[in-house]
DNA sequence: ATTTGACTTAGAATTATTCTAATTCATCTT
DNA sequence: AAGATGAATTAGAATAATTCTAAGTCAAAT
């Protein structure tokens, strides 16, 4: 239940300055959200987590909050077939692998310059600006969480 | 507007009985609609297809004979963003883009062995089953269609 | 011929998300 | 400091893709 580090402010006021919005309580508490567990929540799980620490927002609130982290690019969205999208404030180049049993989103850390080097396979005529790569199984038994 | 020939019919029909299923004049429909114009429509466009080969055929139908053809393992489902599923039948290893400008999907043949290369990324407590790749960007103008 | 269960159908229900319209709030101007 | 301006927040209505429900149809098996 931490608060946001001066760090991580000045991070998000500069961003989103840069975007031309506004740092307000509600945005920062939000991003605050994400950072203090970065388990890839869907907005649903956002409010409720929100909420406890600022029990007046509303489900609006938090859709636009998450919708201008996107747009600063301080969070990225994450889409999982058809399921509610989710949140992640990982800025680092990383694939995503999909529980099958569990549902759960984990970061795939990836060595530097690999998901770059995935756009050879384009042809030519195809100029990508981003890259996603999601992997979908189960976790070997006896991992813990 | 090609009906389907005797080959896929069969290809179909196996593929339906080994997972315990019929098949029907709706599901060679839709599957012929699938196979005919590889373009990824989404279900509306699928009902739309299908409905001037067969004026009689329903939405739910639709969706019950898409969700059959991808419990058969004969189309896949393709997620982009929270954009409306499209559907598939490209069984082969491929890679997909996302063109921003038209919002047209396509099909990237990747050379064989490269998907399941991947999956060297993971850490070895994920086993994964499938691999998704999917770029976004868009194509140098110039490029017909 | 009858039964059985799979398949189809129309329409209602669901659900994540977006929209609307009314307020609140911070900043800017005078 | 008071008022104006426009951004941000809010509750609730609206939307849209998909799923569900319940009734009807059909094909195969007895």
């Amino acid at each position: 239940m931490k608060r946001l580090g001066q760090e991580d402010k000045e991070t998000l006021a500069t961003a989103l300055d840069h975007s031309g919005q506004r740092a307000t309580p509600q945005r920062e508490t939000v991003f605050g959200v994400l950072l203090g567990q970065r388990d890839h929540p869907t907005a649903d799980e956002v409010y409720a987590r929100t909420k406890s620490r600022m029990p007046t927002i509303s489900m609006a609130t938090v859709y636009n909050c998450l919708e201008t982290l996107v747009s600063s690019g301080l969070v990225k969205q994450v889409n999982i077939e058809r399921e509610p999208t989710r949140y992640c404030p990982n800025l680092a180049p990383h694939a995503h692998f999909h529980c099958r049993d569990t549902g759960r989103v984990y970061d795939v850390p990836v060595p530097a310059g690999t998901m770059e080097k995935l756009t050879d396979v384009l042809p030519g005529k195809y100029q990508a600006d981003s890259v996603e790569l999601v992997f979908r199984g189960h976790l070997s038994k006896g991992t813990p969480s």
